[in-house]
DNA sequence: TCACAATCATA
DNA sequence: GTATGATTGTGAC
């Protein structure tokens, strides 16, 4: 709250905002029925209504730029001269405009021979003298020269105040800079000159590194290189680009700011120009009494239809109303601990200082145990005045017992995480039985997002408080340790409390899909405890290999570049696949083999490798954009991603995010590590074993198509793998009619593309364009797969079929892949869809195989309790360990046991195992 | 500052 | 032709 006396004063930029405004698309269409555009007006006048509300208190006073020269036109008559005349149909706009914000009482100021900015530099600054604080709202990065300690900025649009700190942290300078910096970038749009070459980067570094512009003026015989001669040059005009760049604060104006009060709003006046203009909205408002906020809220609330999974109707669990504790004292929580204890089952929730496992650090803790009671225990509240709150360590005491205990079930969105962050506190927890977000994806994968406020929309129909709302956004948001405890403890019961009422809701849902239901009890929930422990112990790489690695790279890649510039005669970005277009397709005319989803030609790797076999540029364009992807996603990054908690690399796995049941990796991802190229799998070479250790890779060989022969029960291929036949070797051998030993490497390699191109649903026309041959070759390759194969044929139909009959298919153990768009009208989605119903059961079978097998090898691995072997990774089909030397072999021998004993198929399930110091040699 | 498209890494 | 995630450039906001 503001405890100045006087009301701030809110200066709004008035003619930053119509040009913006003017340039939103959907405000674009707007237009009275006569063909008046109103768009910039509606969305200039939107913008000061929600200032007013976001300060109630304010004096707002609204400037806008004059027609016709101004002093700096005196001063360079080349200033602004790039700048398009105004479009008419702005111009149109401002008058109207004007004629509102004055009827609305607002002081309105259009000063000629000066720019807004001017108006309002000289207001700020008189209230400053006058002690009043100052908000401007602007769009436009000049105006930081203006923040100081009683001046901040408001960005309307994007809604991010900036006061100094703002400033330095967005700009890398402070506000005093900001004038020096505006001069030595120069500004082409208003056609201030700067100095050549020199961007916001190298303005920075010279202002960080000498304080002013004159400083950097006095040095500037001191830089090196081009850019050195750049400032050379523009040295003369620097004094210029200053002045042209200051915002000036002694217009003379007619008012001071004490008398830019706001008059009543003339009523009559306003109801006209609404109704002139249409604006009906803010007609409604005057006429009909402004919208309330609830009302607001009703309209922006989507019509949700009632969630379901198949034919079974989700009732939501609902409240009269909540009761939500702040826990302060021991004796509450004492009271809380024995409700939970007496429970046997509680929701619980951590808030923490970040959404990064490995750094976050507790800041409170929330539980439910009753549909709209909820309570949050404060412990690392830090911001000044916080109040006092228990003691961090002796709330944990109190609830190890409880959060260990098996028999006390634990409810929640995403325990992978709090499991992670309290293991850092010493708790292990266990009892883990129910997960939100995991109930939901077994549920229906497709149905939402699984993050708690889409659950909420969607199965509960109510809309949570959002951390944006209580920390705020972008830079300036907070972590929850400076959130005030009140607002925190509200935002944290809700969480457990909507936590409690979604498990309610859904689990009774998910009851009534016994299949599903196991894919819940006896896959994912005992699959979460696993994850956590691979994450938490991460993998090991060698940064030094790595770094060692980006030199090289960026060696090769400077050298490619030079190369490149040279053979397309010009310079341009490589990584830019529209300079590339432009200068392959029109600057060379190299014809257009293919074009992307967009309509654009495209510069695909497949297009430029065509294209190289005729052309030299391509070839290089390839192997710059195969570098240095690898340098940019892999050997600069993972080092930076390394812990320095534990000196390894910790992936986060999620469970409830592919449609198919597979897991996904991100930060880092470690399923999509290089293997295929020889630069790419040097960077396997990295990751490494501790030592004394050995890396053991272990995967599923050809496991997608041994299910196809499992699900189709195809006579001919379950006994091709049933008799250990190399696969692709057995079916070309059926396809081309000749005998096994007979078969050339190029049918082997037609009947790989033939056998992987089944699981991905693919139609003739699809294997013609990947084995480079004629439609009809390619249709008459499956037609003959289908005739030694019938009983694959068979399965795809009856896929299909069940497909579109029931709206969903599904894998081995039931869990189910919903296809909404398996009847829909447009060809492209259905025949999309029904690509898609062909290929989820065998790879959400696999998936499902795969942690099987995850969950028996963990059981193995905790039975041992042997800290010498570990499970580190998991890709798909394959899992990664780390296991000391003295065990490593008969240790992988029981591995790959217990991967091949995880499910028993109609057919062999074969894993294969590779050992090696590093995850290259160990495959 | 953010979201999207294009590209490319994996199974 | 299936399923993902990260990076880069680009243009809207």
């Amino acid at each position: 709250m503001q405890n100045s006396p006087l009301s701030p004063l809110i200066l709004v930029d008035g003619s930053s905002y119509l040009f913006r405004a003017y340039h939103v698309p959907y405000l674009q269409a707007l237009s009275t029925a006569s063909g008046q555009p109103t768009g910039a007006i509606t969305g200039v006048l939107n913008m000061i209504r929600s200032l007013k509300k976001d300060y109630p208190n304010g004096n707002v006073v609204v400037i806008f730029d004059a027609k016709g020269k101004t002093f700096r036109n005196d001063m360079y008559p080349e200033y602004k001269a790039n700048r398009p005349p105004m479009p008419d149909d702005l111009r149109t706009q401002i008058a109207p405009l004007h004629e509102i914000i004055a009827a609305m009482g607002l002081p309105l100021l259009v000063i000629p021979g000066v720019e807004a900015d001017d108006v309002i530099g000289t207001l700020a600054k008189q209230a400053t003298e006058q002690g009043i604080e100052t908000v401007i709202s602007t769009g436009d990065k000049d105006m930081a020269q203006l923040v100081t300690e009683h001046v901040r900025l408001i960005n309307t649009m994007t809604n991010v105040e900036m006061d100094v700190a703002g400033v330095s942290e967005k700009f890398g300078v402070r506000p005093d800079q900001i004038i020096d910096y505006l001069a030595l970038m120069g500004d082409k749009v208003d056609n201030i000159p700067g100095v050549v070459k020199c961007g916001p980067k190298t303005a920075v570094k010279w202002l960080t590194e000498h304080g002013t512009l004159e400083k950097v003026i006095e040095n500037a015989d001191k830089v090196k290189g081009k850019i050195g001669e750049n400032l050379r040059d523009a040295l003369e005009q620097l004094p210029l680009s200053y002045q042209l760049a200051t915002i000036k604060c002694d217009v003379e104006l007619d008012q001071t700011v004490a008398q830019l009060q706001p008059s009543s709003p003339d009523k009559e006046a306003l109801v006209k120009l609404y109704q002139t203009f249409e604006l009906k909205r803010l007609l409604a408002e005057i006429t009909g009494g402004e919208p309330t906020e609830e009302q607001d809220r009703k309209t922006d609330t989507k019509v949700t239809q009632p969630a379901k999974s198949g034919d079974i109707v989700v009732t939501p669990v609902e409240v009269s109303e909540t009761e939500y504790d702040i826990i302060y004292s021991k004796e509450s929580l004492q009271k809380w601990l024995s409700l939970l204890e007496k429970s046997e089952r509680f929701a619980f929730d951590t808030e923490t200082t970040s959404v990064d496992y490995m750094k976050a650090e507790l800041v409170g803790l929330s539980f439910a145990c009753e549909a709209g009671k909820a309570a949050y225990v404060p412990l690392a509240h830090d911001y000044a005045d916080a109040p006092e709150q228990l003691e961090l360590s002796w709330v944990l005491a109190q609830l190890k017992p409880l959060l260990e205990s098996k028999t006390v079930h634990k409810i929640g969105q995403n325990l992978k995480y709090d499991a992670n962050v309290l293991s850092h506190y010493d708790i292990n927890m266990q009892g883990i039985e129910f997960d939100t977000m995991i109930e939901s994806y077994c549920f229906n994968s497709v149905a939402t997002r699984h993050n708690m406020d889409a659950l909420a929309t969607t199965y509960l129909d109510y809309k949570t408080v959002h951390f944006e709302d209580i920390a705020g956004k972008g830079a300036k948001q907070l972590t929850f340790n400076q959130i005030d405890v009140e607002k925190a403890g509200h935002y944290a019961a809700e969480d457990a409390d909507i936590t409690l009422r979604l498990h309610l809701t859904l689990f009774p849902a998910l009851e009534q899909l016994p299949e599903q239901l196991s894919v819940f009890n006896d896959i994912e929930m005992p699959l979460l405890p696993v994850l956590a422990r691979m994450e938490q112990g991460g993998v090991l790489i060698d940064s030094d290999l790595l770094d060692e690695q980006s030199q090289q790279l960026g060696q090769r890649l400077s050298e490619l570049e030079v190369e490149a510039h040279n053979l397309a005669g010009q310079s341009f970005n490589l990584g830019s696949p529209k300079q590339l277009q432009k200068i392959l397709f029109e600057d060379l005319k190299i014809p257009v083999i293919k074009k992307t989803p967009k309509g654009a030609p495209s510069t695909a790797e497949e297009v430029l490798q065509e294209l190289a076999l005729d052309y030299p540029l391509p070839k290089v364009i390839l192997e710059n954009r195969g570098l240095s992807k690898l340098k940019s996603t892999y050997t600069d990054k993972l080092p930076l991603m390394v812990s320095n908690k534990s000196g390894r690399l910790h992936t986060s796995y999620h469970q409830a995010v592919t449609a198919t049941g597979r897991l996904s990796s991100t930060e880092p991802n470690l399923q999509n590590i290089p293997i295929r190229s020889e630069q790419g799998r040097k960077i396997r070479q990295a990751f490494i074993a501790p030592k004394d250790h050995k890396i053991v890779a272990i995967d599923y060989s050809q496991i997608e198509l041994r299910i196809m022969a499992h699900l189709s029960n195809d006579k001919g291929l379950v006994t091709a793998f049933s008799e250990g036949k190399d696969i692709h070797r057995a079916t070309a051998a059926e396809i081309f009619a000749v005998e096994l030993d007979e078969v050339t490497s190029d049918q082997r390699r037609s009947a790989k593309a033939i056998n992987f191109g089944l699981i991905y649903g693919m139609s003739a026309f699809g294997l013609a364009k990947q084995l480079n041959i004629g439609r009809n070759q390619a249709q008459d390759y499956m037609d003959k797969y289908f005739q030694r194969y019938p009983g694959v044929l068979t399965y795809m139909e009856e896929t299909r079929e069940q497909a579109v009959a029931q709206g969903y298919v599904e894998t081995l153990f039931g869990r189910r892949l919903y296809l909404p768009d398996i009847n829909a009208k447009n060809g492209m989605r259905k025949k999309a869809a029904e690509r898609a119903a062909i290929n989820a059961p065998m790879q959400g079978t696999a998936a499902d195989i795969i942690k099987k097998a995850m969950l028996a090898v963990d059981e193995w691995l905790l039975a041992q309790n042997d800290d010498r072997v570990k499970m580190t990774m998991q890709v798909h089909d394959e899992l990664v360990f780390e296991i000391h030397q003295d065990i490593v072999e008969e240790t992988t021998k029981k591995l790959v046991e217990l991967m091949n004993d995880a499910v028993e198929l109609s057919v062999p399930l074969i894993a294969e195992a590779g050992i090696g110091d590093n995850w290259d040699e160990a495959h």
